[in-house]
RNA sequence: GCGGGGGUGCCCGAGCCUGGUCGAAGGGGGCGGACUCAAGAUCCGCUGGCGUAGGCCGGCGUGGGUUCAAAUCCCACCCCCCGCACCA
């Protein structure tokens, strides 16, 4: 096929090539995908990426493996992807790279799915048929957990495969192999050992029926369980009788003039721990999930307890029991305490009950007992902000669900905020003791912890002044409730006893983990407060659980060991695994010593040999190659996992490796969208990437997802951003493709010494962008990098080769040679993000062995001038000047004069540059520039021009400009040629002063260095 | 509530740490032009206002402050997003 170039002026017609005619973008991308399955299977028959120890300095970098209970997204790719480009890159800066890969199977979300399949959920069954694409047979076998989850695996390896990570393999694993449970056990004793772990009761959401804790994916509807704590104050009837008060604020306990409790309701009395308790039906069942022994005597209505008498626990105030409808039997205990001053329910069903005379007569109550009695100020809104809310909402039913929410969780949130206990709440405290001495003991110890007191501070004073006095208890409670099991029953709260933990509050665990963090490099750098302040914040967590997939505790196997405490430092298990899977050593024989060699450098491998008839050299080589691999160079995931699998890696390496072997660096990745929405299923727009890698082509892919936005960013990613991208791609295919012949017979030859301008400025303009591409890299920043790779460097090319063919010498010996080499140098660079199209080209023009394998393209530094990049800067800000003024004239121009500077007047430009690369105002320039000239008063002013010249002039341009003289004259008339062109008029250049200097109209501003005096003729139209 | 992040031009989004070089990178969209029979793609220019000479004036959530100088530093306020634990 014959490509013509049209533009330029110099236009030549090329040798016959293949440039890729393709209709659309669509043929385009299937021959993307031709050429990447091709090179895919080249490089896999090359093992390209098996990586063992050399002599090559290493760099181990991983990423976190997935959880395979669905087909690999976005969110993945992104982290997958921005990964492989980092670690080709660094392949290409000569290390030895080890990217590996394992999958996470431990954890309860894949038999929640397998169950939910055979229940027939419908919204899973859409999911795997119409998103994913899944058989129906093979759905019908995802019935039994493991397939589903090894099924998931197999696809997302593929997947991986496909967009091409460049991983070895052979290390492949799953977090339920035995060889790798003996190493996590291995692990948990050796925290054991340390102190690290320890025990104690833990509330968890429970399905009292299945008897098992449920979290958010066992619920319906996929809610997490939210647990809140109650008070429980004790009212007491005059037999000592309790009634249990469920609260979230006790400090209010102080206003409490009344109890409230449902007449509808069915209450019971139990005998709790020894005690007599009154509660609804409901509480009594909860709270023996609660560690309570609980024994119901009898069954009654809540109407057969109103008009009792009982004790207030805080002030000895007898309050009666009224009935009150908004009562929630099912909340807390069904015994509420009621505060008219501070909750707006209590006040308006005292309102409600105060219009019944008659009915508080009977009961002998008096409507005085029943006021508001205040505990809380607040600055500005009085001490009966209930009182107040409710009043001006006008609210006058307790039927009124609505507005009293609303009310009541204004109320709450003030008081919380800005509200303080009252001083005199001290002197209501025990009223019914009647020893004096005793009283203002009391009084003065209320005084001192609670009155006056901010709320959150006097809430759990008072909480613990009742509890410890054996007057309150706590409950627990589903705050977001009801939620349902997916079995259908309502969920609860069980403490479980003999809960495992890991200590993350273990100080001595904290200083060695802050010590850790701070050794390590963290990308992008602001995440590094969000890690010391998880560090500060983690306490413990519980670490093992009664049902999933996983490893068993070694010394209680009753548990099972939670998936975000298993996957700490399993990068170890990497750099070893598969030597001994292909010495066939099975996990019988890998014995705490063998892990304690392998990983700690501790015992004798001969003496561990005898024992385990594991082999001596192959402990010793395991041992070596973990010591090579080992420290990890670079750990990378998303966002999300900042706050706890990242944090706990930190906590887990510090606590098990000795610091030379503590991880060194931290890269973490924001969020995908998918077309401007968040993903997920219920949304049904998480994209398989196979699918997504089939319609882009995987270059297509990575290229969108490198360089649609900067690694921290949440990536909004859209395939319409993808199809520019691999029109890109396209448009330097072309441009490469047609200049082929002359890529494959030049690029070994050597750069001429003599050259042009325009070499030369090609030549240092590619190596400035491939030495700032590479410094973004080593930062990570892949789409600053990607950005000049794909996009700058092309329009360098472009204007490169405009220039030649305006100077008619597109294609002469010189820059062919030229040409030769920055193809050459740019296919290098694309290689870490568009490996497979770089590979093709590669071979296209004649590259020896893999680009894939190519060393980062390196400029000498002999070629690389700064005056040529000067030079280019001038002539571009001299084209721009021009061309503002015959935009601002609206006439077209006729003939450009431009008087220039003569080299030898750089001085005043030189001095400015000094001083503001030393940041010395303007004020001190000027004042120098005048003392030293005859007319001061010009001086003055030229010295003005000059300082804001420079100013303006880019960093890297000042000071390029800060020691060399420019021959202005010899430059313009180097590329008048190319100036005309721009500008659209001849130009014609003079010294200033030069004696034929020619001048239009009337003389303008003086030359500067730098900034040439401009005059233009017009036609006069 | 606690903790973290953020509000920039028509839109998306860099810059802010280390104040001047920020009308403010880069996209997208829009407008005009080139190419084309035409459309698309591509390329060039414009896209705050004013200006018949390369210039001038407003401007980076709101209000104050520091400074010769502030998108950038300080204070207050308004608004938005994310995480909070046994869950991968």
């Amino acid at each position: 096929m014959l490509y013509i170039w049209r533009r330029g002026i110099g236009c030549t017609v090329l040798p016959i090539v293949e440039a890729p005619q393709y209709k659309d973008i669509h043929s385009y991308i299937t021959w993307l995908n031709k050429i990447a399955s091709k090179w895919r299977r080249i490089w896999e028959e090359n093992c390209l990426y098996q990586a063992s120890p050399s002599s090559k300095p290493k760099f181990y970098i991983t990423a976190a493996f997935p959880y395979p209970n669905g087909m690999m997204h976005l969110g993945h790719a992104r982290t997958y992807t921005l990964t492989d480009i980092y670690a080709r890159y660094k392949r290409s800066r000569g290390f030895n790279v080890l990217f590996p890969m394992g999958f996470h199977y431990t954890g309860t979300p894949v038999l929640a799915m397998a169950d939910k399949i055979k229940e027939g959920d419908k919204a899973t069954l859409k999911l795997f048929k119409e998103l994913y694409r899944i058989p129906d047979e093979v759905i019908e076998k995802m019935k039994d957990p493991l397939f589903l989850v090894r099924y998931f695996h197999e696809k997302i390896r593929e997947s991986m495969k496909i967009i091409g990570l460049s991983i070895d393999w052979r290390r492949e694993f799953t977090s339920i192999d035995p060889d790798f449970s003996s190493f996590i056990r291995w692990q948990f004793n050796k925290l054991y050992e340390k102190g690290f772990i320890t025990q104690d009761t833990h509330p968890v959401g429970w399905d009292p029926v299945v008897g098992t804790p449920v979290s958010s994916h066992d619920t319906k509807g996929d809610v997490e369980p939210e647990i809140v704590e109650f008070t429980l104050l004790f009212f007491t009837l005059d037999d000592g009788t309790i009634l249990p008060a469920a609260t979230l604020r006790p400090e209010t306990v102080f206003g409490a003039v009344n109890i409230w409790v449902n007449p509808g309701a069915v209450y019971v009395k139990a005998c709790i721990d020894g005690k007599n308790w009154i509660l609804s039906k409901e509480a009594a069942y909860k709270l023996g999930f609660q560690l309570k022994k609980i024994e119901v005597i009898e069954e009654f209505k809540g109407e057969k307890l109103v008009g009792l008498r009982t004790r207030n626990p805080a002030t000895g105030w007898r309050v009666p029991v009224l009935p009150a409808v908004f009562v929630d039997p099912d909340t807390g205990t069904g015994i509420v305490m009621s505060v008219p001053a501070h909750a707006p329910y209590d006040y308006v069903a005292l309102k409600d009950i105060m219009k019944q005379k008659d009915f508080l007569l009977k009961l002998g109550i008096k409507p005085s007992e029943l006021q508001p009695i205040p505990v809380i100020e607040v600055p500005g809104r009085g001490n009966k902000l209930a009182v107040d809310v409710v009043e001006s909402m006008k609210i006058d039913k307790q039927t009124d669900r609505e507005a009293l929410d609303k009310a009541t969780k204004e109320v709450y949130s003030i008081e919380f905020k800005q509200g303080r206990m009252l001083d005199d709440i001290a002197y209501r405290v025990l009223s019914d003791i009647n020893d004096d001495r005793l009283r203002s003991y009391v009084v003065a110890a209320i005084k001192s912890l609670i009155a006056g007191k901010p709320v959150p501070e006097a809430r759990d004073a008072t909480a613990k002044w009742l509890s410890d006095a054996g007057l309150a208890d706590k409950m627990y409670e589903i705050a977001n409730g009801p939620v349902y099991s997916r079995w259908g029953n309502k969920v609860v709260v069980k403490i479980l006893e003999n809960q495992w933990f890991l200590d993350y509050g273990k100080e001595e665990w904290k200083k060695l983990a802050r010590e850790a963090l701070a050794s390590m490099r963290i990308i992008p750098p602001g995440i590094r407060k969000d890690f010391s302040e998880t560090i500060e914040w983690f306490q413990k967590r519980a670490c093992a659980r009664t049902r999933g997939l996983g490893t068993k505790l070694p010394w209680d196997e009753e548990w099972v060991i939670e998936s975000l405490s298993d996957s700490t430092i399993y990068m170890a298990f990497y750099t070893i695994n598969y030597i001994l899977r292909n010495n066939g050593i099975g996990p019988e024989k890998l014995t705490p010593d063998v892990w304690d060699y392998i990983l700690l450098g501790k015992g004798s491998p001969r003496e561990i040999s005898k024992k385990t008839g594991i082999p001596v050299n192959v402990l010793m080589d395991s041992r070596k190659e973990f010591e090579y691999w080992y420290p990890l160079d670079s750990r990378h995931s998303a966002k999300d996992l900042v706050k706890n699998h990242l944090t706990f890696f930190i906590f887990n390496h510090a606590a098990i490796f000795p610091k030379d072997k503590w991880p060194r660096q931290i890269v973490v990745y924001g969020y995908v969208m998918y077309r401007g929405q968040k993903m997920s299923k219920s949304l049904f727009n998480v994209i398989p990437v196979e699918m997504l890698a089939k319609q882009l082509s995987p270059d297509g892919l990575r290229i969108a997802i490198a360089l649609s936005s900067e690694i921290d960013q949440d990536l909004d990613f859209r395939e319409e951003t993808a199809y520019t991208l691999i029109e890109q791609l396209r448009r330097i295919h072309t441009l490469i493709l047609s200049h082929k012949e002359i890529i494959k017979e030049y690029r070994k030859k050597p750069i001429p010494t003599r050259i042009s301008l325009e070499d030369s400025w090609i030549i240092s303009k590619i190596k400035e962008r491939l030495d700032h591409a590479a410094e973004m890299l080593e930062e990570s920043r892949i789409r600053d990098a990607g950005n000049t790779i794909f996009y700058i460097i092309e329009e360098d090319i472009k204007k490169y080769i405009d220039i030649l063919k305006t100077k008619k010498r597109y294609l002469d010996e010189e820059s062919k040679v030229i040409l030769a080499h920055i193809f050459d140098t740019w296919i290098r660079a694309m290689a870490p993000y568009t490996p497979f199209y770089a590979e093709e080209l590669w071979s296209t023009i004649g590259g020896e062995g893999f680009v894939v394998e190519a060393s980062w393209p390196i400029i000498e530094d002999e070629f690389y001038s700064e005056e040529a990049l000067l030079a280019m800067e001038y002539i571009d800000r001299l084209v721009n000047d021009i061309r503002e003024i015959i935009r601002v004239r609206k006439k077209k121009p006729r003939e450009i004069i431009v008087h220039v500077v003569k080299p030898g007047e750089y001085r005043l430009l030189w001095k400015a540059i000094e001083y503001i690369e030393g940041n010395k105002p303007m004020k001190e320039y000027i004042r120098e520039v005048v003392s030293e000239a005859l007319n001061k008063k010009k001086a003055g002013i030229i010295a003005r021009q000059v300082y804001e010249l420079a100013s303006s002039l880019p960093p890297k341009i000042r000071h390029i400009a800060s020691n060399v003289s420019l021959d202005e004259k010899g430059i313009i008339k180097e590329l008048d040629v190319w100036i005309e062109k721009l500008v659209g008029a001849p130009i014609t250049v003079y010294y200033q002063g030069e004696k034929d200097a020619k001048i239009v109209g009337r003389e303008k501003k003086p030359s500067l260095p730098l900034k040439p005096a401009i005059y233009i003729e017009f036609y006069n139209k």
